[in-house]
RNA sequence: GGUUCCGUAGCUCAGCUGGAUAGAGCAACUGCCUUCUAAGCAGUAGGUCACAGGUUCGAAUCCUGUCGGAAUCGCCA
């Protein structure tokens, strides 16, 4: 039990005992004390003052003189306007830290909860190699995943495949027309740049096609569809879905080039998954559901057969879900994969992380599961994000301004490897050595930029300046932790053993190392929350604070010098302590914390 | 036009379920490397929390409206 719950309970039984008013204990709200003001935390009575019919402060007098009577561990307590600021006994925080200082699984929940969570993310398609948006996508979903595990969830990572279609059409008729035999080995291209590669050279000739045609006079839109390489791809579809063997042999071999190039870019940012669907596998699924719809009279069958959801009393339109032809559409294939997917797992939260483009789809999704009568579907959750912008407006893909994902990480550790010989950080290093660094570096830089920002915003991306190394940045944490481990290794040249603690009772705690110790005992709520807002960016802020305040405290505190053994002990201790923390917390967001750099 | 999301310092972002004097970083300016790693620290300056109402002891936070920006409203995925 934290000093919290049972101050919530003694506050609760003060205002029973004193104004004869019920109050669940976990309708008691504390705060952390504000620095400015004495005390560590603060109950606001300006509630309870009114139900007992008394001035703010006379409450809070009254309530604090129970508290204070009744818990030995408040040591104090003073009252500023409403505000009732307890000040928790020194002796609590030192017995806090000595439980906790060397726990390298501090926070983490190590109760298990049966149902699983399903999360997927990625989502790729394979007609192109992997982009900025990607990036934020993936980075978000391992996050958290992990963070979902950190708190007692048993995680299923999966990825859904979109590997048929138009799109990678378009590719195999490219390559067919001008590839001449290319393949990644030939070219030394990575396999899903070579594939985008062709996906863009369809999209060129297609453009030209259509300038042709309407050179000749045909109008735009009947141009777009009567171009001739569009309607070869089209062609390509079809054989595909008769399963015509030469069409799913390219398929299957440019498919492989794709996976090979997505595997390495996967490996480099450190996502990896517990499942992965294939589309080819699932387009199909759904249809029986719309039928069964259809049968209990929740879908509409209109003249010329396709089927649709009547979303109007929910303030939505009308969603197809069936064409006329009888093929399915995103939607119906959406429904049958959540549906194999509640059978595959009988998860407790089905969490798909996708773009905020996609909202409305997930509302629909929703509402047509549960017009179904899947009563789960309340479990389905989309965790939106918003979009990467860049500073010359949105990434498009026609313009050329994709920031690609390879080339964007391989420019970080660039950069990585120019700051640190400047700095002349890695002269000592050996060479391998040194690009692990650099390495460890650029991916801690990129994913900090990005998880640090609350998904549900846009955010903006500056290749040139956005990626920093000083300040608010995964770097900055990185070298904290690395002069902690510093610390930590002289201390042991010193002989000196921070397993005796027994000893600390007999000293007392500077306001710098209470104020950290305060800091450190927020961990595990900031990561139960950062659980159930979804939210990487929550746990982010919380590990740049800790490390700002550590680089305070390291800068006006003289940890190994001119003290009693005793006190070096002591600091060393809430190094260690500090430095678990931030690297519990980068870990979670999927950053390497270096020894030394 | 309908729906949803966003709007906080010059720029990029925090601000937990409403609480005390709104916080960081970058950029600018001042100091600090003989002392555990200066990728650092301390400080100065920078704000009508888009705007207007409302709710209440109390609003950046909740409600309504307005203005900006984004997404979406395809028999594309």
């Amino acid at each position: 039990m934290t000093v919290e719950t049972i101050l919530q309970k003694t506050i609760s039984d003060a205002i029973l005992s004193l104004y004869s008013e019920s109050i669940d204990q976990k309708g008691i709200i504390l705060q952390n004390t504000k620095k400015e003001f004495n005390g560590d935390f603060t109950l606001v009575v300006f509630p309870y003052a009114k139900m007992a019919k008394k001035n703010p402060e006379q409450a809070a007098n009254e309530i604090g003189e129970y508290v204070k009577r009744e818990l030995p561990v408040v040591s104090d307590f003073n009252v500023i306007k409403g505000f009732l600021n307890f000040s928790v006994s020194d002796e609590y925080w030192r017995q806090f830290f000595s439980d906790n200082f060397s726990n390298v699984d501090f926070g983490i929940q190590s109760e298990r909860k049966e149902a699983p969570v399903v999360v997927e993310y990625s989502s790729p398609n394979t007609n192109k190699p992997l982009h900025l948006g990607h990036i934020r996508n993936n980075l978000l979903g391992w996050s958290i995943s992990e963070i979902l595990k950190a708190n007692g969830y048993c995680v299923k990572k999966v990825n859904l495949v979109n590997d048929r279609g138009i799109h990678i059409c378009k590719s195999m008729v490219a390559w067919l027309h001008f590839g001449h035999g290319e393949t990644p080995e030939s070219s030394g291209m990575k396999g899903d740049h070579l594939v985008g590669k062709y996906y863009v050279l369809f999209d060129k000739h297609y453009k030209k096609e259509i300038n042709d045609l309407l050179a000749n006079g045909m109008s735009k839109e009947e141009a777009e569809k009567k171009a001739p390489i569009l309607q070869e791809a089209q062609e390509v579809l079809r054989k595909w879905e008769a399963k015509d063997e030469e069409t799913l042999a390219l398929w299957r071999k440019m498919n492989a080039w794709v996976y090979d190039g997505f595997d390495k870019t996967y490996a480099k940012m450190g996502v990896d998954f517990d499942k992965i669907y294939y589309e080819s596998d699932t387009y199909l699924l759904g249809k029986d559901i719309i039928k069964e719809g259809l049968q209990k009279g929740v879908l509409i069958q209109k003249a010329d057969n396709s089927v649709w959801a009547d979303l109007t009393p929910d303030g939505l339109d009308e969603k197809l879900l069936l064409r006329s032809d009888g093929t399915s559409v995103y939607m119906t294939q959406d429904l049958g994969t959540a549906l194999l997917r509640h059978n595959d797992f009988d998860a407790e939260r089905l969490i798909y992380v996708v773009g905020n483009e996609q909202n409305y789809h997930f509302e629909v999704l929703r509402l047509v599961m549960k017009k179904l009568g899947y009563e789960w579907a309340e479990k389905i959750y989309h965790l939106s994000y918003g979009m990467v912008e860049l500073p010359e407006g949105k990434m498009k893909s026609r313009e050329g301004t994709v920031v690609d994902a390879d080339d964007l990480i391989d420019e970080m550790i660039d950069t990585a490897r120019k700051i640190s010989e400047e700095h002349g950080k890695t002269s000592a290093f050996e060479k391998e050595e040194a690009e692990h660094l650099y390495n460890i570096l650029a991916m801690g830089a990129l994913k900090y930029f990005i998880l640090k920002v609350d998904p549900v915003k846009n955010m903006l991306f500056n290749p040139k300046e956005s990626i920093d190394f000083n300040g608010n940045t995964g770097p900055f944490i990185q070298y904290t932790h690395a002069r902690i481990c510093s610390i930590i290794r002289k201390a042991a040249e010193k002989n000196i053993s921070i397993e005796k603690l027994e000893q600390f009772p007999i000293i007392d705690l500077s306001a710098k190392e209470k104020n950290l110790i305060k800091i450190l005992y927020a961990f595990p709520n900031i990561l139960k929350q950062a659980g159930e807002n979804y939210s990487p960016a929550l746990l982010a802020n919380y590990v740049y604070d800790l490390a700002k305040e550590f680089n305070g405290f390291y800068q006006d505190t003289s940890i190994l010098h001119e003290t009693t053994e005793l006190q070096i002990i002591l600091r060393v201790s809430l190094c260690r302590f500090v430095g678990n923390v931030i690297k519990t917390s980068m870990k979670l967001l999927g950053i390497e914390v270096p020894e030394r750099m």
